[in-house]
DNA sequence: CGCTTACTTGAGTCTGGTCAAACGGGGTGG
DNA sequence: CCACCCCGTTTGACCAGACTCAAGTAAGCG
């Protein structure tokens, strides 16, 4: 069974957010800052493996990752598993949970995350007093349908190499904007069969598919971690057009 | 190049929006009920065929569907489409837009439709004023996600067959839920190519797939008229589960 | 050192794609 | 009224991208 993550308590006060450095967020202002310090009632740490929300379920929180790489994803009933999306520091995390019944997909921790702890009961507080914040989140909620468009063109549309080419620029262009990478390199804790998994592809042919973009000189990808070679090769093929990050919200 | 729809005066006052009758729709205050009637500006008619919102631009507008069918959907370049969903009455369209500098995907009408026209630059006075709005505008973002997770998972995961079975009972399910269904029968104004470019199919094999379900005596599709001959069998191969479709907020 | 997990590679198969042609109904203009 | 055309659907033949099965390699860890 999976490993369950474990709540501890607070450390960063939000007034020292880490995510407040980079500038892909947007400040904000001293009364939304103490409400949200206010809203904020601990510190999740999850690690690799271990499910941070589970399909089906009707959880009493609401999260947002401050460190960490983590991912959505549905299951069918024979186990083929489809992941959604992957969750980076910033995101807002278990929305749908808080405002449906139930959670309709899981999210799980791939790499050692960090999260902000919301109760969902007060969500209607940051409707009700907070109008800027709660604007906020619809700008989340609009931004994660955009990926999700995005990601479905890319599975329903895309031929397998252009997929794994689409894919490795948007991972590499999200982690970019929360500076983790170096030059052209990134470490991604996914594993092929995250990567096929993410395309609607089998192990195998995701393998084979890497291999073929490395040895034509477009990237590297060894031991998780991606190197861009020839960006721009890889841009044409995947029919890349960059994401504005810039001036995101967070909560 | 493609027709745009035209702008009309308006017709239907809120209080007597057909979409009120409906049992899905949650009802609403009076105070809101004045509001939106004021946030209203007109209404827009929309042929077959025709634009509503057009990737790349940046519409003045929002809106909420009151009759008639669309899809939402986007191309890549040399012309591969994507149809992301099919836009039903009480559905909101044009929120990404409004939020983001421009539309990343596109609105086309399938039957005639009549939508209600909102300004984009009063959306905020909603997030101001009248939280419980906000609060549902969040609520049909997060609902749309979900079915684009649902739908990614099943182009993503399923097999042909499947997808097919899928999407029907999908589409069935979301039309009955409004009263568009006689029985086990729908209208539904897609032609198969709608289905092949919906379910990242070759119209050669959506068409195969449709006339093997249809042997198999699962369902009848003519003149664009689905007929759910046996639905329980349909959902056992789709893997399908109800939707829960009630007290669904619109604006 | 043995076990596990991830990656690789080969061989054979099949689902689904492409190309091409034909069919059928509805509309239109001569 | 008929011929033609257009659009959507259907069918056949062939092809290929991607899948499955299977086995082997490499790296990390207790």
């Amino acid at each position: 069974m999976a490993r369950i993550a474990r709540v501890q308590a607070r450390r960063y006060p939000c007034e020292k957010c880490p995510l407040r450095t980079l500038e892909i967020f947007r400040r904000f202002g001293r009364r939304e800052l103490e409400f949200v310090s206010r809203f904020k009632t601990g510190e999740l740490v999850a690690e690799p493996g271990t499910t941070i929300l589970a399909e089906g379920s009707h959880s009493a929180h609401l999260y947002t990752a401050l460190s960490g790489w983590g991912f959505r994803y549905k299951l069918l009933e024979d186990g083929r598993r489809q992941i959604l999306n992957v969750v980076l520091p910033g995101d807002f995390v278990g929305l749908q949970g808080a405002l449906m019944s139930q959670m309709q997909h899981s999210v799980e921790a791939l790499s050692t995350m960090l999260l902000c702890v919301f109760e969902r009961e007060r969500l209607w507080e940051i409707f009700r007093d907070y109008s800027h914040l709660a604007f906020d989140i619809t700008w989340l909620a609009a931004r994660e349908e955009q990926f999700l468009d995005e990601h479905l063109l890319n599975v329903g549309q895309r031929t397998a190499e252009e997929r794994v080419a689409f894919l490795l620029l948007f991972l590499f262009s999200r982690a970019e904007a929360r500076g983790l990478t170096r030059g052209a390199t990134v470490e991604i804790p996914f594993t092929q069969q995250h990567i096929a998994d993410t395309l609607g592809l089998s192990l195998v042919h995701t393998n084979r598919t890497l291999n073929r973009l490395a040895r034509r000189g477009l990237i590297a990808w060894n031991q998780r971690t991606l190197r861009l070679v020839d960006r721009k090769a890889l841009s044409a093929l995947a029919g890349w057009h960059d994401l504005t990050e810039e001036n995101r919200p967070y909560i």
